[in-house]
DNA sequence: GTCTATAACCAGATAGAC
DNA sequence: GTCTATCTGGTTATAGAC
């Protein structure tokens, strides 16, 4: 019979239960359901004992940041698209649509921690999501840094934004809004790569 | 000598006063900063006091969120670009992003309360936000419903990717940061514009 | 309409025993 | 490394007096 999660903090997994519990919490009930107390009933043990892996409980949010950027690098990457520079580009904008409904509490969480003071572990792992919006878009740039710059940024910001309206019930609620919102983050950004001459 | 708040809400205008104070704390320290307790000890009243106006928490919040709607409708209305079609959706685009990049813990408020299951009231106050955008839309896509939808629909999303973007400090901090979160805004709104054919 | 007082609850964090 | 026990501080919301 396989080790449960019970057994393993007892042996020094606490740590990494603690996490992963917290991940669970989020993702149930928001950022908001988390708390120290909370992770430490479901996990069974003393209130006291997640401070002896974390100072506080920000420390711990900023370990739930890194592994759930992870998991967004992980999704941009995998949406494998046509063989073109577009269709790349535009994969790289569904994986990040259907991540951000797929697990919207902790996207949310993740975009929280990621504040200008973050910590510099948060942003080396958010670096790759980065990278993968900007190299498809330098491909589609001839060798314009600038250009491939901007369109990079500007097709960032039409996959937040679609998330962001996919959270806001724009699109409607369940299934069919996920696929409205990534099939209309898709045609923006080819609508954006046509008129890239506009980007300045 | 003018009358001031203090005075006014002794008078039958407390529930006037608690939603302006309401809108200070989270202008001043985001939604988390404000509580009902907070409200009160600031207009020095008790800490009971509220409930005579509002039943709990939520019912103030969702009044705090019709008055930022109608600053949001303001702003976006306000901004008045030229002549052509082009330019005036333009001109909501950045009425939006300023607005956001100003007022950021309430706009941030305002997008928390407007849930799928928002007050019909909330619903009411933002129509005039989307019909902005459609409009000008509208008035770009030559007497075709859908593709009016389609452009206005990703212009919103163009706009309030932008907002996100601002916040997580992608375009720096500080007036700097405002001025590019604008301008990029814009000029994708246009790369939109013209490569809008692509939305399908 | 506002007050005082209080109930009921939950959080973060620490001290010291084992 | 975890536990028990506790401190400190905060919240929402209600009851009943004025």
């Amino acid at each position: 019979m396989p080790t449960t999660r019970r057994d393993r903090y007892h042996h020094g997994d606490l740590r990494a239960a603690l996490i992963d519990t917290a991940m669970e919490l989020i993702a149930e009930q928001g950022v908001q359901g988390f708390s120290m107390a909370e992770a430490s009933r479901r996990l069974g043990v003393a209130v006291s004992a997640p401070y002896r892996h974390f100072t506080d409980r920000d420390e711990l949010l900023a370990e739930v940041g890194v592994r759930t950027g992870e998991l967004l690098v992980a999704a941009v990457t995998a949406e494998r698209g046509g063989d073109s520079a577009e269709e790349r580009l535009v994969a790289v904008v569904r994986g990040y649509v259907r991540f951000a409904a797929g697990h919207r509490a902790l996207f949310e969480a993740l975009l929280a921690t990621l504040t200008p003071a973050a910590e510099p572990v948060l942003d080396r792992a958010m670096r790759p999501v980065k990278a993968a919006f900007h190299d498809a878009a330098t491909a589609l740039s001839g060798g314009d840094p600038a250009a491939a710059e901007a369109l990079g940024m500007a097709v960032i910001a039409t996959a937040q934004g679609h998330a962001g309206l996919l959270y806001l019930g724009t699109f409607g609620t369940g299934e069919q809004a996920l696929e409205a919102a990534v099939g209309r983050a898709a045609a923006a950004t080819r609508a954006l790569i046509a008129g890239r001459a506009a980007l300045g």
